[in-house]
This record gives C-alpha cells, structure tokens and sequence, in this order.
DNA sequence: TTTATTATGACTGACTGTCGGTCATTTATC
DNA sequence: GATAAATGACCGACAGTCAGTCATAATAAA
C-alpha cells in the first residue's frame, strides 16, 4: 500500500513555502505555475490540495492568524488599564511588526469582497465573531472595573469596525498617512468623555 | 476631416451600457468581450478608451458618484438637526436605493486593494477628502450652532472610517446582519455623550 | 524469511480552452 | 488622400485538467 500523507499538514506546509512570494509580490502578479515551483510540487498537486490561488492565501492567512492570536492575548495579559488594552488590540492596523501580516490581511479582504466563496465568508464571519467579542469583553472588564461607563459598551461593535475602516481607507487610499495617530486621537477624545472620574 | 468623436463622452456611454451588467454579475465573472458587445462596439474599441476591464467599473463609480454627491446635497439641505443629518449622511450604507451603488462600490474597493493603480487610487484619495471634509463640515456646524460640544471634531475621521468599516465588515462577513441598526445605536449612543444639554 | 505481485494514493507536466490585450486592416469623413 | 475611428483575427499567458508514472506496503507464493 501507498504513504498517506497528512492533507492538512501537507496544505499548510504548501501554504506556507508561499508566504513569503505572496508578501513580497501580490497575488495578482503570481501564478499558480510560480507557486508550484516555489513549494517543489507540481502544479497538478498544488490542485490536489487547494481550489485556486486565493484559496493559498486563504490557508496562509488562517495559519498565520492563529499564530498572532496567540501573540495578541500574551500581549494583553500584560496590560491592565483598559485604555491601553484597547490601543494594544488595535496595534494591528499599524504596528511595524504585523506589516506583512496586513499586507495579506488586505488581499484576504479584497479577495471576499469580490470572489465571495462560502468557506471564506464563514471564516471572515468567524474571525469578526472572535475579535468582537474579545474586545467587547476588554470593554465590559473595563466598566465592570468601574473605569468606563456602562453605556461604553454600546460602542463595541462600532469601534472595532472604526479600526477595520480607518486601516482600509489608509491602504485604498492616500487619505490617512497615519492610521496609529488618527487611532489615538479618537480613543483617547472617547475616552474623555466615558471615562470614570476617580 | 474624419469624424472626431467626443472621447470622454464615448468612455461614459460604454461605461454606462455596461453599468447594469456590472451590478448583476460580478467583475470577475464578466470578460471583455461580453462588455464590448453589451457596449455594441469591438473589442478593440474597448481598449482605445479603457485600459482595462477595472477601468471600466472605474468609469461607472465616476459617473455614479457624481450624480449620488448631487443627491445627498439636496437630501442633507432638508435637515437641520446635526445628529439627523449624520444619519442621512452615512445611510449610503445601508439604503435600498443604493444598493447597486454600493455593488460597485464594493467591487471597487476590492479593485483598489488589489490592483494599486495610481490614477485609482487618487481617486479614492480624492473620494474620501471630499466626503471627510463634508463630514466635518457637518459636525462643525453642529458645534457652531452648539448642538454637540466642541471635542466632537475629533471624532470626525474615525467616526467617518465608522461607517466604511461596518459597511465593509457586512459585505465580507455575516457577522453584521443589519448596517443601519448598527450605526444607529452607535451615533445614539455617542450623542448621549456629545449632545450638549439645554 | 525472502521475493514477487498487485493495489492504490501521490504526484506530475503536457495539454486545452479561455481570455486579456495588440495590431494590421478597413471604414468613414472631409 | 489624409486622418481618425473602429474592428476582429490573432497571440501569448495562464488556470485548470487528466492520462499516465511512481513509490510504497499489504499480501501471496516460494
């Protein structure tokens, strides 16, 4: 009888070889030939284990995104005031060590927005679902601390949705130079008006 | 002398013929020829006035920009209460009549996040100063007029990134079912904050 | 225990059809 | 006949397929 070999490992591994060629070139500007290359496959096989190019950079992203979740909640174990927690959350959008991360990140969403495949809308659906209701929680913590006030909460889903605005008006255009000071000026003005004072 | 037809108004009649395809088929799923014959020229044709088929979709969100600029004016000069006409302001996002406007606008997005053409990207660039300022605008009146205490102008391009995130969040995922209610409950709430107490 | 047989998953790259984009030619007008 | 406009045949590139090869291991025969 043949090996088996490990689908899903064998996907990631594929995946991941290509990391780097999707970072530095676009997708558009890759081909699947390129891509095979790059993982020392044929092309026939890169078909036996995804559907498309896009489907690559679907497996890249959702490998790499567990990662950076794992980073994020180390990294907010460490902070307590929920300001501050709230900034760290957001770092994403334009801290100099997720920069290749974004760059996928942004091609991911250019891709559910225009090939609209169900599998990535629920994975899209799904990560949305986990970041909110982590920063929901970072709120509630907060107003259960009596730091913020309880209406706080009703920003939630808003505010994480100004992150994911402010980072895609930066890349689509020239508009916002600065995504990590427009961040600040708007948490710190909300925070002035539901801060608790002591 | 030859016939010298009028160039720019040739680019928006073949734009504007493939308009309705554009919105009931996605880019991806429509080829060139397809447009030119829609468009009732050659293929050739197409390319003495588009360099591309995104160059297309380009042209029509031109065209329908210009004309939903025109109508949100006359629609904003209607009302008078600054919270009312933020509303009016971002239901773009969520209106029944702009739905198709908003097809095309999220093809184009995706466009721009791709493909990084210069002349594409200034126009989102220019797209969103001019929507931002006019935002401001909105809420600089309202501080004017002492309606919403002066911090408020701080909000402005995060709250404007606001409505571009759900609005985005809610075509990529199915995490946000209902725009409108969302953004709602988020201007209500920060009015509870903002609005200043006669 | 060794060797031969065989079943099957893994893998491949030549091949095909499609489509974006070009250009030599034709058409229309003055 | 000069020039602008229009065209569709043509080309190259690429995504995706598929017929065929290979490697391995389970089994059978010696």
């Amino acid at each position: 009888m043949p090996i088996i070999v490990d689908k899903a490992q064998k996907r990631k591994d594929i995946a991941l070889s290509c990391k780097e060629l999707f970072i530095t070139h676009g997708i558009k500007d890759l081909t699947i030939s390129q891509l095979a290359k790059t993982a020392g496959v044929g092309k026939g096989t890169m078909y036996d284990y995804f559907k498309n190019k896009e489907d690559i950079v679907f497996e890249v992203i959702n490998i790499l995104m567990v990662k950076h979740n794992l980073h994020k909640e180390k990294e907010l174990s460490d902070i307590s005031s929920t300001k501050e927690k709230i900034k760290i959350f957001f770092n994403f959008f334009y801290s100099k060590k997720d920069e290749s991360l974004r760059t996928l990140y942004k091609e991911f969403i250019s891709i559910s927005l225009i090939t609209a495949n169900e599998e990535m809308i629920d994975f899209q659906t799904t990560c949305f679902e986990n970041y909110y209701q982590w920063f929901r929680q970072i709120l509630q913590e907060g107003i259960d601390k009596g730091e913020i006030i309880p209406h706080s909460i009703h920003f939630a889903k808003g505010l994480f949705a100004t992150g994911e605005g402010l980072f895609i008006a930066s890349v689509a255009t020239k508009a916002i130079a600065d995504v990590e000071k427009e961040l600040n000026i708007y948490i710190d003005t909300l925070f002035q008006l539901i801060e608790v004072k002591k």
